[in-house]
DNA sequence: ATAGGATGAGACGGTAGCGTTCCGACGTTG
DNA sequence: CAACGTCGGAACGCTACCGTCTCATCCTAT
């Protein structure tokens, strides 16, 4: 009986398929992401996404029930291949890759506009807050295999604070990028680099 | 012909005046806020804000042309007491005031909200974007001071790198409290101030 | 060729806020 | 006392979007 047919999501034969054309999602989603950008996530026009990316209304809700689960599938579908902290043998150079990683993400036009939005919208408490508190567990994470290399090398003490590291290590660069609006040359991310690590030996 | 009748803002008699009744401006300020801090800039009802401060529509339109003349003076009127920063005799120091000051306006639960909305109107080039602007310059300055204070002092180079200090000293409080939403405590202020300082030594 | 399912387009009634305008009530001024 | 200006409240027509629904069309699989 072939009960696939009903639970498949990709296409059985090379070329594009029929149910629920992937192409038209992912047309979705990227005509979501600029509508988030100039809008702002409350803003957000369900309507407007279906024109931006010639689709009708029905397409969206025949895919997602709500605006938010729309949204935290986007978010989710995206999010993802997000940044790798790879060990590059010293603090300063995990510290110097980490910062060229995080400009890489906060470079995105459409990032730089949606990132300050979430914030926004998980401090007033809006429906996506959940979604954004699972992203941020996983980003700790990352933190703390740079700073447990750290700590084995010898180059941080074992009582260092890691909460406040956490604080400090992307805080400058997004201040930078997203607060002030500036760009960030290879030298500034260097300086920047030198200064935490100093910041760092100094907690 | 006591031509002052007109231009008067304040009561001329001991009991409130009739013209423009300041206290009601002032409360329609404080439901302004109250709205922005819950629905965020592009989400404000003035129906709303004015139910709020038990008024009627007309007395905002009566006030101001427009949603954003009207935020616009909002801000105006209670951004300016912000933040001093006096001597206080060395880097340290005055890294650690500047800090205390700051966690105090970051404290207030309004700014705790509007602030994270303001900087996502920014990033998506809305209207207030150029009162946000005005502000930051402001802020700027204030900053431009304390990093002389030091140079004259010798604690700092005169070569030293004004533009990355900038993003140093406020951002790590700022994305504490506001982006982790955590709390900071006094121990926190002194050890990112020790922080901070031999950061800036390194730039 | 044909049947079935997804698609684009758009109509529908409902909700919400806009900005304006009117009203009767009130208090201050003269 | 009378005139005036502001007050809260509410109605106005207007626009935008919601979420549902219908329908002709197109594509794919059988």
């Amino acid at each position: 009986m072939e009960r696939n047919r009903i639970d498949e999501k990709k296409p059985r034969k090379p070329a594009g398929a029929a149910l629920k054309r992937p192409e038209l999602t992912q047309a979705l989603y990227r005509a979501l992401f600029e509508e988030w950008a100039e809008r702002g996530y409350a803003a957000i026009s369900l309507e407007r996404v279906a024109s931006r990316a010639q689709a009708g209304k029905a397409a969206i809700y025949r895919r997602w029930p709500s605006k938010l689960s729309f949204c935290s599938d986007a978010i989710k579908e995206t999010a993802v291949p997000l940044v790798e902290t790879p060990d590059c043998g010293s603090l300063q150079e995990d510290v110097q890759a980490f910062l060229v990683n995080l400009r890489r993400v906060l470079r995105h036009p459409l990032v730089r506009k949606i990132l300050p939005d979430l914030e926004a919208e998980r401090a007033r408490g809006g429906e996506i807050t959940s979604v954004l508190d699972h992203l941020a567990a996983e980003r700790r994470a990352r933190f703390q295999d740079l700073i447990d290399r750290a700590v084995l090398r010898g180059e941080l003490g074992q009582t260092v604070d890691r909460d406040l590291i956490l604080d400090t290590l992307p805080a400058p660069l997004y201040w930078r990028m997203i607060v002030r609006g500036q760009n960030a040359s290879r030298t500034v991310l260097q300086t920047q680099a030198s200064m935490l690590a100093a910041a760092l030996r100094e907690a």
